[in-house]
RNA sequence: GGCGGUGUAGCCAAGUGGUAAGGCGAUGGUCUGCAAAACCAUUAUACCCCGGUUCGAAUCCGGGCACCGCCUCCA
């Protein structure tokens, strides 16, 4: 690595320097789904954004271990299974091999560890000690909070102060907290709920805790990376930050990278307006490698605009490059030093993109200059676009004798200048999903 | 109200001090019977508004306006 990388820190909101802890190596932790329905659009996002990061982080020459966790304990999952009438193994258990799958077909590496919950209570338990021994929780009832008021950083991730919390936020009342802002750690069961035993009783994790056991336990108390969408900033990571910190007195990740939401038509994605977009239907309407472009040509912290509109365009833009690529004759550019300083710079993928589509309208890229080509593809997850990109809407097989048929007729109405014969004949194929085009080497289709 | 973000051509979107990437669309031309495709060319004297700093600002500072997100479960 001859270049520096820049990473712009949710942290102190600042664009720094990246120096991991280990010289070669990065520890990347991001906050995967909680599993109780099928995962959707923003989870792609937020899977494709950190899946080209850690892509980037290896090309440029970093051994990478890179954690994305399940959360699959939680209260809307035991929701789920009531109103289904299943338990919540059952309910987790879908959902998590749905998301593994989703991912899959949306061309993202797998993590090095995607641990989940429930095959790491003995370390969440361990936690919760810890954090109990040193004064900073308390159980009351067969709950265990965590008392924010004695970590004095609280709020320094969102930036805000714990009075102006506490001014602003709408509360849960809980008569067992000491303090409005406390959290739980672990959340006693109720009858025929889900439990675990525990010191304090029979219960499961808080949520938030997970995320601190699993990290340490797969990338130790200090690791360099935290990512994860922007709406997790509070509490989540806030609190994350605090449960971990005030054991290790270390700092818990060096940077933290949050990626933008998604938009529906201009409205924010969520259920109460009725607009989740599940990745499944998004795969059914879309080549991944569509998708995958929508996201990478915006910057990761902006906001994305979802519709039908957009991804038609960089459809197109596809098809014109994939034409481009096989007539051009190029075997060398600048191009990689354009896109690898570009990804440098906050991994701007949208800037990258740019000289992507710039050089090979260009005639600097082609099928020929495979090497640039396949370094950045690879690095962005789309490898093998052009041979995908129209697989996703062929048309059924149609007749061939019936078109060869229209062609012949066709040309010879030409041939007497019956244009107005010639015209509708073009249109009965039009009819028929075909599309004929004249060429100097005579009249071809194509669907 | 607190915190954060955004405002760049018809639409989308890069650009964090040196004179506006890229995509879609549009327009003109070549080609064509006409189209389509392809190819060539054109497409923001200008970056929400007003001030300021600077030789120089979309970029920095101050003040407005508008929109959005988080603050409740959320990627």
């Amino acid at each position: 690595m001859d270049k520096d990388l820049y990473i712009y820190n949710s942290l102190n909101n600042e664009k720094e320097k990246f120096e991991p802890i280990n010289p070669n190596q990065v520890s990347i932790y991001v906050c995967g789904p909680t599993v109780y329905s099928s995962s959707h659009m923003g989870h792609a996002r937020s899977a494709i954004v950190f899946d080209s990061i850690v892509r980037f982080l290896k090309f440029i020459g970093y051994k990478t271990r890179y954690v994305r966790n399940f959360t699959d304990i939680d209260d809307k999952i035991i929701q789920r299974a009531n109103e289904e009438g299943k338990t919540s193994e059952e309910i987790s258990e879908k959902y998590k091999e749905e998301y593994i799958q989703d991912m899959k077909n949306l061309g993202c590496a797998t993590p090095d560890y995607q641990p989940s919950v429930s095959e790491n209570i003995p370390e969440i338990l361990n936690l919760i000690n810890e954090i109990l021994d040193k004064g900073y929780g308390y159980e009351k009832g067969g709950d265990v909070y965590f008392s924010v008021k004695k970590f004095s950083r609280y709020g320094e991730l969102s930036n805000q102060s714990i009075d102006a919390i506490i001014e602003n936020t709408r509360l849960e009342l809980n008569p067992n907290k000491e303090y409005d802002l406390d959290f739980a750690l672990w959340k006693k069961a109720k009858k025929n709920e889900p439990y675990w035993e525990s010191p304090w009783g029979n219960g499961r994790p808080g949520w938030h805790i997970e995320c601190s056991a699993m990290s340490r336990k797969y990338l130790g108390e200090s690791f360099d990376i935290h990512g994860g969408g922007r709406d997790l900033i509070f509490p989540h990571h806030e609190n994350e930050i605090a449960q971990s910190e005030c054991i290790s007195n270390q700092k818990f990740a060096n940077y933290w990278i949050h990626n933008g939401l998604i938009n529906i038509n201009k409205e924010k994605m969520s259920k109460s307006i009725g607009n989740i977009i599940n990745i499944k239907e998004g795969l059914k309407a879309w080549n991944k490698n569509i998708i995958r472009i929508l996201f990478l040509t915006h910057h990761y912290r902006t906001p994305v605009d979802l519709s039908d509109k957009k991804l038609e365009e960089i459809k197109k833009s596809l098809l014109n490059l994939k034409k481009k690529l096989k007539t051009n004759n190029a075997t060398s550019s600048n191009f990689k030093e354009l896109w690898v300083s570009a990804m440098l710079d906050d991994f701007n993928t949208a800037k990258a993109f740019g000289y992507y589509f710039k050089y090979i309208n260009d005639g600097k890229l082609s099928d020929k200059s495979e090497i640039e080509l396949k370094e950045f593809e690879e690095t962005m997850g789309v490898y093998g676009w052009r041979d995908e990109i129209l697989a996703s809407d062929e048309i059924e097989i149609v007749n061939k004798d019936e078109i060869e048929k229209i062609i012949l007729e066709r040309n010879k109405a030409r041939e007497n200048k019956e244009w107005e014969k010639a015209d509708l004949l073009r249109e009965k194929a039009e009819k028929m999903g075909i599309k004929l085009v004249d060429n100097q080497n005579g009249t071809t289709w194509e669907n």
